[in-house]
DNA sequence: CTAAAAAATGTAATCGATTACATCAAAACT
DNA sequence: AGTTTTGATGTAATCGATTACATTTTTTAG
């Protein structure tokens, strides 16, 4: 026995010297060699553990630990055309709930052993485009789109390409694809319905437009038009500006409006950091919010309830958007043919910045 | 010319048939059989474009678009050993900070055709270990690990597999590995002086601690520390708060505090989440800041202005962390190597909410 | 026009795993 | 003991690109 061990060890010596010439990660065949086993063992430990005498495996495990050995994906990804790997394109990080919902999504796929790569496009539809293409060099197993309605290039791309993929943040019910969302249409009608409730009828829509224009901003402007027409207000296109996602814009575009003598009692904003740069200009022309303006939100950031003014907002499902978007595309890799169209719902969340009119 | 274009359809046709049944992903032999050329010729149509005769490489770039062709990267990886792609670990995406790095970072490193693999840690150190592991054998050329000082087993791991790497947010001075940060301890020396300076003797400290405790907590609080010391008065553990890094458990805590009959007249915050729940829990005693009570944050967030009471603040470089970070891994990977510290500053923003007692 | 040099293209080995199939060993039957 | 069944392991082809080197074609020079 201490004999036994005695060569051993000399032997591993003697065969790790050999290779250290080289300077390389270690193969498979290294393992395999310092195990005195085939490769087809060595593999059949990590993938079948339960088909290999339990001293042999230990022998394989000691050896993997003694070498250091890694196992090289790249090979593995091309003898089995699956990397265990998903990617995921987004507009950006910058919006709180994308990074949350990514945040839950890497989670959920993690948990079956999927790694997530990260595409940002800059709500550049090329850019998105490209971001796919590579993806699918890199041999993804699918792909999540979050926050843009993707042109048809995109989703006809991944159709010829194979490469399955779920759709999220919003979502279109006359659709063959997999969508996870909620109805931007439907909660900012709610919102603005929530408003004209109170008596307001001098209101003003204020919606990320310009470069950052998605398929949504049309939703929301049509969510708008629906509350106006379900209280038979006169619409007008001056009624929607159409401000870049920033608050430093809306904060201008809302001094410049009010300097032109528009004097609504109401500014529905379409998302949270529009309604922030709101609240800036109001508080440096000195309105009061909400006994001079009533101002709302949408996205539910927790920092809205700490403005100085506590501003109504809508809040967004961002991680069980993450979520369910992942187990869709956990259940399309593995054949179990989820829904299309798994609907999650907003929560209006009163900041008692609406006055009431009344 | 047009019967060889007649021909040349059919032949592209029924090669095209021949292959259908078959109906997985066209590669590089069905590209060159096509476009009449070898393999090597069309993989040189890629990687060389220079070297092959202008007119072959229309052929070849026809017959790519014809077919569909995507490269698969795991044959290339195998061959080239480069994955072009690089690993991101970081705790969390719910930190707004650590989202805008890894925004800059993916943007700095996409220019470089390198692709971001992203992977969360949740401040877990075994968690963070497995994630490099699993980055390695996807084969990526490199990693940036940002916000945790990670331990010893991830750095030697990393060492051992010859990944290189960059650690970011914070930095230590001697260290012969690459870091890319801020000096967390001078910055929160800086802002507790400044309080201080205000004429401040009772305060106290909220630092994120607990399960959320890293590198930085430490040296947060040292430089918390260095700021007593430096006015001469005397530290006790009992002015410093371990907090949960979430505004809700500031605001017990504050409440906590405030209940034992603890009376500061300021609170300094390691972080700006911290700040707003402490800013709450005030609200609700109906303390007025900074009238009754000054509070500081750290961190820099927008919105930090906006609140109900606008809060002095220390801004964090992220987005140049994030900048920085990518391109000092990309000159590792092409072995420039750039200067093992890279030291970034911090800005000190006055938001109003430290009231001088002088 | 021919030889030499330069440019373009092709041949085939190679990267490191997986896995169908073959082989060998051990256990379970007659 | 001999035969069958079951279980464990090994052999070697394969995945799809890259690239050193060989070969062919084109250009240039004499």
């Amino acid at each position: 026995m201490q004999s036994d061990k005695y060569d051993e060890s000399k032997r591993f010596d003697k065969l790790k010297e050999s290779k250290k010439i080289a300077r390389k990660r270690p193969t498979i065949s290294d393992v395999a060699e310092l195990a005195n086993v085939s490769t087809a063992t060595v593999s059949r430990c990590f993938s079948k553990p339960e088909l290999v005498r339990p001293d042999v495996r230990t022998r394989v495990e000691a050896s993997v630990v003694e070498l250091g050995y890694v196992l090289d994906g790249a090979a593995k990804t091309l003898k089995t055309h699956q990397s265990k790997t998903i990617g995921v394109i987004v507009p950006t990080l910058e919006i709180g709930g994308y990074a949350s919902a990514i945040q839950a999504f890497e989670k959920t796929v993690a948990a079956e052993k999927y790694t997530a790569i990260l595409g940002v496009s800059d709500f550049d539809a090329d850019k998105e485009l490209q971001l796919a293409h590579n993806l699918a060099e890199k041999g993804v197993d699918g792909i999540m789109l979050i926050g843009m309605d993707s042109d048809d290039r995109l989703i006809s791309f991944l159709e010829k390409v194979h490469i399955p993929h779920v759709n999220s943040w919003h979502f279109r019910r006359d659709s063959k694809y997999h969508w996870v969302g909620f109805d931007n249409r439907a909660a900012i009608q709610a919102i603005t319905s929530y408003v004209f409730q109170h008596g307001h009828r001098d209101v003003v829509f204020f919606v990320g437009g310009a470069e950052h224009a998605n398929a949504r901003t049309e939703l929301r402007r049509q969510g708008f038009m629906d509350a106006i027409s379900d209280y038979n207000l006169e619409f007008s296109e001056d009624l929607i500006f159409e401000v870049p996602y920033n608050s430093k814009a809306s904060q201008l575009e809302f001094h410049r409006l009010w300097s032109l003598g528009n004097r609504p009692t109401a500014v529905v904003c379409a998302n949270d950091i529009l309604a922030i740069g709101v609240l800036r200009a109001c508080k440096q022309i000195g309105l009061r919010v909400p006994d001079d303006i009533s101002v709302t939100g949408f996205d539910g950031l927790d920092i809205m309830a700490d403005l100085w003014a506590p501003i109504t907002t809508m809040a967004v499902p961002a991680k069980q958007i993450g979520e369910e978007s992942g187990n869709c595309l956990l259940n399309l890799l593995t054949d179990k043919n989820p829904k299309t169209l798994t609907e999650l719902h907003c929560t209006l969340i009163e900041g008692g910045s609406v006055k009431s009119l009344i």
